[in-house]
DNA sequence: AATGAATGAGGGTTCATTCAT
DNA sequence: AATGAATGAACCCTCATTCAT
């Protein structure tokens, strides 16, 4: 289809080139298409853009729902999410750039998207979240919205860096160490 | 002094546009100056833009470093660098987008220049980590680099999203709870 | 085809305005074509000038030979070589300026072309003034190299300010009488 | 005296770099003043520029003249015209430029003022070319002006090829082939 | 008188978008 | 439907000229 196809490669170059940089005429050639062509399947650059963020933002939310849905304990699906969020990245790390810093170049606009895609499944992970309160797995004064956003900016940043550095840690490694870090400050202390 | 007056109006401008939707000429227009003044201060936009990014992290680095030789406990020291860098960007919050989103316009470029002014003082910061290892304050099996690593991702990442989303919980009450995830974590749990 | 279209265009332009004052929507406007065309067809301003010249002279080197390839005896090739000159001229009066003074814009970059071009078949040339040698028709103390340099510098010098002056004497007649001085000299012949 | 100081410096400069190239600046910075005293000195670039021409043409035609009223004989008052010309561009060499090719820049303007420099002296050449017709010296069928203008053309080419080509062959040996041309022409004399 | 900081008109070049074929 | 030639708005940068000090 000619759509993914487009698609395909407008990933490639808008992660390699940014948005500014990127010429729909290169994304046409190699797509082994006219320039017509792009603009009879996406209205505009940006337009063609924000399919990009969007398509892989669903891509993402549905990976980690699916992740979460396997598992039972609160916890473990949380668990679960970090490292389904961290490999997916580890696939797609041509996404990286595109998600964390492009989103400056269309402001508002495509934070309502990411928001629209990623918090409209924030409140399952919220619902989690509150069970494991509830069953007294993570302390009580954290205020979960919270907490999550910080999960997910610890993640983001942490994936960004990842790459920036050119992988000089492995992903998998540093999987550990923040669910170390996270986990341990957050659950209750068992102990005490 | 023009190149002061210059930089403050393009740090705002650049913040609030962006490097590639940024004219020149409007920052000349909102300094009361001509475009060829802008020029003579400055080789180009991108030396501009540098410019900016080069004088806020000297900015950033000097508090912070300023901070952390007030305090004599190591643990004291990195929990004074945290709350400053906060501080800095309530304070500074034109210059998040700058410092994190435009990377990318200058991929290498800006990141030598930020690693030569943000890591340059890192060594100092891990032997702080490393102190409070040799104490037993610190868990021993962390990477001192992989953990400074990780807050500064988490600040960078956490003060984004709190500019992005418009500042709806304050930075003040989520510093609290960084260092309270992250130092729960980090630390070696004395009841165990 | 546009190519020409926009050269012909820009011979008559660069002849009248000289390269630095030509401008490349002036071009564009006249051969009623939009800016961006032009630059579709020639990489920048400077390329579009040269290209100018080199369509000039190939024609110019052209046409010489093959008037001279008509005759037989050296002096006749000379004698027609120098009067399809002063005749190209006369029918392209637009690329005198063009060939002569415009040179200085580009120094050593129009130098190679011109020499690539011309010089290329100065060889030729080289060799019927030496069959004329040969032939007792031109003095042997005469080095060709140099006598050739100086016809065509005293043709173009002619050219040129017959065309500055506004053309009050005619071309033909002054072909006449320069070869009559090139080839018998100003001084009356006392031998005879 | 200021305005010399300037002159020779901006002959120097626009020689070398040519009308266009060359900025007001750096004649300023070169003759160790301000922009402003240039200005003050002369009206605007261009008419510096036409300063430096005009000095320059009273210069090579008060030599000129002063040589030819040294000597009795018409044909000597010719060739030492053409020696002193030849020597004049080779001592100021960085004025051929100027006079020959950067004239395009002005068009109409500048000629004025080379034709008024210039020809006003014509007239006293074209008489001591009619004296040398009147004695049977010169051939008597030659337009004594169009004589002039191919002997102007040859030497004003010839010198400027001469520095174009890093002066490959001397101007003296040129001088004398120059005279035995225009004199005798490059046929062998039969009759002799 | 001398300076050089400030100016802004001017022009080269790019590239998203259109539309005739 | 697919193309890619054509377009021109947009924007960076230069540099001759001015004028306050």
């Amino acid at each position: 289809m000619r759509q993914k196809q487009i698609l395909d490669v407008a990933t490639e170059v808008f992660s390699k080139e940014g948005f500014a940089r990127t010429q729909v005429d290169e994304i046409a050639n190699l797509a082994g298409l006219g320039k017509g062509t792009v603009y009879r399947y996406f209205k505009d650059k940006k337009n063609l853009f924000l399919s990009v963020v969007d398509r892989g933002l669903e891509h993402l939310a549905h990976l980690v729902l699916e992740a979460m849905a396997k598992e039972k304990e609160p916890l473990d699906k949380i668990t679960k999410a970090i490292e389904t969020y961290l490999t997916f990245f580890e696939e797609h790390s041509n996404l990286i750039r595109i998600f964390i810093h492009e989103q400056s170049e269309f402001q508002k606009r495509i934070q309502k998207r990411y928001y629209q895609h990623y918090y409209e499944h924030v409140n399952k992970v919220e619902e989690i979240f509150k069970d494991a309160q509830a069953l007294g797995l993570i302390k009580k004064k954290i205020n979960p919205k919270l907490a999550i956003a910080i999960l997910t900016d610890m993640l983001n940043s942490f994936i960004y860096t990842w790459q920036l550095t050119g992988q000089t840690y492995s992903l998998r490694e540093s999987f550990s160490l923040i669910t170390e870090i996270y986990f341990r400050g957050v659950l209750e202390q068992k102990g005490k």
